[in-house]
DNA sequence: ATTAGCACTCGAAGGATAGGAGTGCTAGCA
DNA sequence: TGCTAGCACTCCTATCCTTCGAGTGCTAAT
């Protein structure tokens, strides 16, 4: 059933009265904002709370929104709200000088989002599997090589190996062609041990080294599995009044540390709206988050991946800034990773593809 | 001038007990303690008080260690304490399965130290500076090659270059040896624009491929030389009594997190004593920390660097048990890290310089 | 349908009061 | 001289009570 214009009005005062003050709004405030009497507000927002969308701390208090008047104020009521330009181009100063390392970028990535929301903000990629493309060994002194892997999501990883021993150039190179032949294209769960030792045979190799790089390998594609996330501005919580409880702060603020508690959730969150998630309090899957709100954007991060970028808030929490801002980062973010395809000349087309390069 | 035993045995009944109930300390319950009536330790209190050895919050309250107390009791009453064996062996499994990367063993250490201790915690190494050793370029294909670089300090760096048109292996072969020849050895301030215009003209260079190896070199070195860092558990404060007032939770907690607040101050902490700095209270240079303690421990990361581990907590903090905590896990990172130099066969000595890998 | 008016509710804020922990001092005792 | 028992005093803390006022729901009038 579809509410009235002047109550979907209220409603929307109401919420924002109470997102900008913390404070239950009463009907007095209200009239001036909707221009009629306190009694006809009082009338309209005794039937809303009837109807849900409204809740009473108690009998002589205003009014504060519920869960469902939250999101029917996210999803109908609320305007888009445009960034100011000192905002967005703090955020396009920042994406500019993104660091190449994908854990790192996504660390600062949270922190400009905290900075910008004032909210405790997360970043994280996703990164489909991957396998080895090729294997190169530096051969740098009797003792000392180095492993160079490539691999299917272009990105390089290194090993420098110091032996207690002495190896032949040769043996470095038969190593190579071996590991070339048989370590390429293999997923981390397909490198067995029956296929370390049929290769330790074929190299004759006595010492272990096959083992060594196999396990390296193995280390490489793991750690291309897992998802880098960054979360930052945990502290930012105690700002807000809903958090001055130390020990609900103290909950929500380990849960919100302990990355991989949040990532889990995530893909099961709801459904997107414009490219945004939104969560408010008991539709959150973690206990932790019940009167939390959870905001999330998604990028395209190039190469297949996507990544996500999000907020974590109190149900009155500034959802319309948030969105803004957000959809902003994450646009940048798709832009900068995911770029356009064309190349602009040598220094621009290196610069895009930055996002490769691994220490 | 030196205290009666008894006045010692007093002090540090005062400041143990406050430490464990962060409750101002009256005379009777001393007297139990130290044996004799509730009179007798009122006036050992008095004149503690009068030397500044204690505190009164007012004057009906027991009494709390002053910042001198507490550098008193660090200093001469503490006794060292021992881990338990479940404590001891959770640090060695830690650190047994420690992570390749610099930054993030960082980070998991500052999380082991944050666990343990119950404390916000932070650990860096500090890096001498670093010159390349070694360049080697890794033809992929037409279009793509790689770029190792080995460094004095023994890290790998690497990045992977798609180019917009094609290059011969003889150009990368000559890029090679150019680089090798004018570009090793040299600190970051010596990479000037002179060098790299004439090592272009030398390369016959029209493409600008020289500049994007030199800049790539300069990052590596300004990499190695920046200190990582990692701070983990700072909600942790928010358990402690003196930070239920969200407010100077929230300012603390925001100098925390900040590590590079933190990390400037560090080098100017007083002196170690048995390998800790105890910092006290007002003590501390940075205004933020001027009623909170700084305890660190060092060890030695192999290699020339030295690496710092500490917790930051209120100054009624638990000196002992933190001292003898930082004590092991620094001593174990030594170990790990710097460890025996004498080989014990393969796979061993692999695993000690595991260290060096880089990703 | 809207509004003015009014009685009512109930939390928040501000004293006042009692309780109690702890002190300092004094005097007595070994 | 050093320790202790006793006691008056201080001052924080908790609790209760009151007041105040914002806000409500209802009714009757427009």
């Amino acid at each position: 059933m579809e509410l009235s214009e002047r109550k979907k009005k209220i409603l929307t005062a109401v919420v924002e009265s109470y997102i900008a003050t913390a404070e239950p709004v009463g009907s007095k405030a209200l009239a001036q904002v909707i221009g009629c009497s306190s009694a006809t507000i009082r009338n309209e927002m005794s039937e809303l709370t009837g109807m849900g969308y409204l809740e009473q701390p108690h009998t002589s208090a205003g009014r504060v929104p519920s869960p469902a008047g939250y999101r029917l104020y996210v999803n109908e009521l609320m305007e888009r709200q445009k960034l100011t330009e000192a905002e967005a181009a703090a955020i396009n100063d920042k994406l500019a000088k993104k660091d190449a390392q994908i854990e790192q970028l996504m660390n600062e990535v949270g922190q400009l989002t905290s900075t910008m929301t004032q909210y405790p903000a997360y970043a994280l990629a996703m990164k489909p599997p991957a396998a080895v493309k090729r294997f190169d060994f530096i051969y740098v002194d009797a003792n000392t090589f180095i492993i160079v892997v490539l691999l299917t999501d272009n990105t390089v990883k290194n090993k420098l190996i110091h032996l207690p021993f002495s190896v032949h150039q040769e043996q470095i190179t038969t190593l190579s062609s071996l590991f070339n032949a048989n370590f390429t294209g293999v997923t981390d769960q397909e490198i067995t041990d029956p296929l370390i030792r049929s290769t330790e045979r074929a190299a004759g190799d006595t010492y272990g080294l096959v083992a060594v790089v196999a396990s390296f390998t193995i280390e490489c594609l793991a750690a291309a599995k897992a998802a880098p996330m960054g979360v930052a501005g945990a502290s930012q919580l105690l700002s807000q009044p809903e958090f001055r409880d130390p020990d609900k702060a103290h909950a929500l603020m380990n849960f919100i540390s302990d990355g991989s508690r949040l990532m889990s959730d995530l893909p099961r969150m709801g459904e997107e709206h414009n490219g945004l998630r939104v969560t408010i309090g008991p539709e959150n899957l973690a206990e932790e988050l019940k009167d939390s709100s959870v905001v999330m954007a998604s990028y395209d991060a190039g190469d297949g991946m996507r990544g996500y970028i999000g907020v974590v808030g109190p149900t009155r929490m500034d959802y319309s800034s948030v969105a803004a801002k957000l959809s902003y980062i994450a646009a940048g973010l798709s832009r900068v990773l995911a770029g356009p395809d064309a190349p602009e000349g040598l220094n621009n087309k290196l610069v895009l593809k930055e996002s490769e390069h691994h220490e």
